[in-house]
DNA sequence: AATTCCTCCAACCGCGGAGAC
DNA sequence: TGTCTCCGCGGTTGGAGGAAT
């Protein structure tokens, strides 16, 4: 029995807005500020669940979206947040001013997967990368289900696809800092979340000998748009304003540094970052 | 010109986390 | 502590439009 979709009221329209709509939402909000999305249709005069004014504004009205084509930087860029942190879509996005984590996934689905796919890549495969499921791209998934393939259900598939052993707590969410009189690359998105989180399954492999994986991974990651880290007393430290801030440090010695650094901050009791902060911290 | 196939992307769905109660 | 509601995310779908036959 499963939950009732959330359209699923009588009278409330789907697909897609008409400019009438849209002008409707955009209004509202201009007025009102973004925010208690279920109340908001009824209050704008929309006949939409609270859900699809959300995803409408977030992705089409909002005025700092970027529209038009993926410039060769952000395709670069993409590709390589995407191999380190799988699909988080919105960890990707928030990496990519004026950029939605729909946009990014459509692009990535259509475009990439099938670039590298070409180029030999194999990090079309995500099950190397951080906790993320595997994956196929949608013109896979669009084929098998001209072919009679099923919706393939969250959480129904476990058995035919091997679980990874990767450990990867999962991330909170958490608001993009955004640190003042820098550049775009300045700002800074992380995850906190307790290190205790993990199951006992996870928790059968070494946390060093997993962190020690994905900071190797790191190191494939090449030079990037500038990082940050934690410094002892927790400070945020920008990347742009330390020497090396359009370069990440691609020689061992100092990723170890780093990763030590890191590892201390996790001994402390009352801070634990896990290590996707890690190292979302050290591409941002 | 008609039909089929393929690509792209806007929008929907279901789930899980966080916070309120 | 348990339940409920809201919000946000990632996965998936469906249709429009272009390309190929």
């Amino acid at each position: 029995m499963g939950r009732a979709p959330c359209c699923s009221k009588v009278g409330l329209h789907k697909g897609p807005w008409t400019p009438k709509e849209d002008a409707l939402l955009t209004k509202y909000i201009q007025a009102h500020g973004e925010g208690q999305w279920k109340s908001l249709p009824k209050k704008a005069g929309l006949l939409r669940c609270g859900k699809s004014c959300r995803l409408r504004w977030m992705n089409y009205l909002r005025p700092d979206i970027k529209r038009g084509n993926i410039t060769p930087e952000e395709d670069d860029l993409i590709i390589r947040m995407h191999s380190l942190l799988g699909n988080r879509w919105s960890l990707i996005a928030g990496r990519l001013p004026g950029r939605t984590d729909n946009e990014i996934k459509n692009y990535w689905n259509t475009h990439l997967c099938k670039k590298l796919k070409n180029q030999g890549s194999d990090d079309t495969n995500t099950d190397n990368m951080l906790g993320s499921p595997e994956q196929e791209p949608a013109s896979e998934n669009k084929k098998k289900k001209k072919n009679g393939g099923k919706k393939k259900k969250k959480g129904t598939n476990n058995a035919e696809a091997p679980k990874t052993q990767v450990y990867l707590p999962k991330p909170i969410r958490v608001k993009a800092l955004f640190l003042p009189g820098t550049d775009s690359n300045s700002f800074f998105t992380f995850d906190s979340n307790s290190a205790s989180g993990s199951t006992s399954q996870e928790k059968e492999e070494s946390p060093v000998t997993k962190e020690s994986n994905v900071v190797s991974e790191i190191g494939n990651v090449g030079e990037s748009g500038g990082f940050g880290f934690f410094t002892q007393d927790h400070d945020l430290v920008n990347a742009s304003d330390i020497e090396c801030h359009s370069y990440f440090p691609t020689d061992h010695g100092t990723l170890q540094q780093l990763y030590e650094e890191y590892f201390q901050l996790l001994n402390m009791d009352h801070t634990q970052f896990e290590m996707n902060s890690f190292a979302e911290s050290l591409l941002m």
